[in-house]
DNA sequence: CCGGTCGATGCAATGGTATTGCATTGTTTA
DNA sequence: TAAACAATGCAATACCATTGCATCGACCGG
């Protein structure tokens, strides 16, 4: 209510601090998936190592999902409401742009259903589609 | 003919060096996708930045693949006949096991067409499955 | 109110992978 | 044969991620 990031925190039995309210708060601002020096550089005097442990401790409280876009470096972004620790709900494509090297969620596109052969068990699926986003496009 | 490995590099333009069959071979050789050290591992004596410069050589003539797995090494297997350095036709789903850390190409899979929001242009798509694959899932 | 406990933080150090610079070697070409 | 060029090998560098350890501070039992 007063405290919405607070409340979000707590939703996801995630001990609400100084640290995790600001990592939180860029996470929520920026609309595209942010890397441990993105957000680095958002919160100039923060430590680098405590904002990798926030992250990590968001990922394993399924607040956010990790993006591996080839970029080099893990991204983040929030997860959906349904999301769980367990189940990751919010299963959709990301676009990486090679100009700006920025990577979007496309929750509009889930991942499509696949027929794999038999014995495999599936965990995770992650679709990147690399290209240029619609404002690198229109620029060339 | 007499010299299989060779004509498979001058296919690609990429001149026969022995380094460079030796790595084709091992790649030929093993059924999964493999890393730089994988490589490596292989070819003791081989220098691994040699080995590395070789991977990007056939990568840009389109022999071989890359594939990020998110086991944080970029992993490398043979492309289709059908390949070339502009086009890359052989567009499939890959596997990476979770206990076993192999990676597996399974070509009867292709990556689905997807509708992306307008304004996007696909460069390239990159579909990874991770779980357990059909060893490790019966092993448990 | 006090001391103990535990989680969170910050700094330093380490590990792993990818990449570049540069000298050397070996092959092709004029 | 000499120059030009490609390939190789060693060294050094650049990142990114992760771990160890000491410290800080909130919280709890007494
Ligand atoms: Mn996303
Ligand atoms: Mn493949
Ligand atoms: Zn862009
Ligand atoms: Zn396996």
């Amino acid at each position: 209510m007063a405290h919405p990031l607070e409340d979000t925190l707590i939703a996801r039995q995630i001990t609400p601090t100084p640290m995790r309210l600001l990592v939180l708060d860029v996470l929520q601002k920026e609309p595209t998936a942010l890397s441990l020096a993105d957000v680095e550089q958002h919160l100039k005097h923060a430590d680098r190592i405590t904002v990798h442990r926030t992250l990590k401790t968001f990922t394993d409280k399924g607040l956010v999902h990790r993006i591996e876009d080839g970029s080099g470096a893990v991204k983040f972004a929030l997860c959906a409401p349904a999301c769980t620790p367990e189940l990751h709900r919010d299963l959709h494509v990301h676009f990486f742009c090679v100009r700006c090297r920025e990577t979007a969620c496309l929750p509009a596109v889930p991942v499509p259903a696949l027929a794999l052969p038999g014995g495999y068990q599936v965990q995770e699926t992650s679709l990147v589609v690399k290209g240029h986003c619609p404002r690198c496009a229109g620029a060339v």
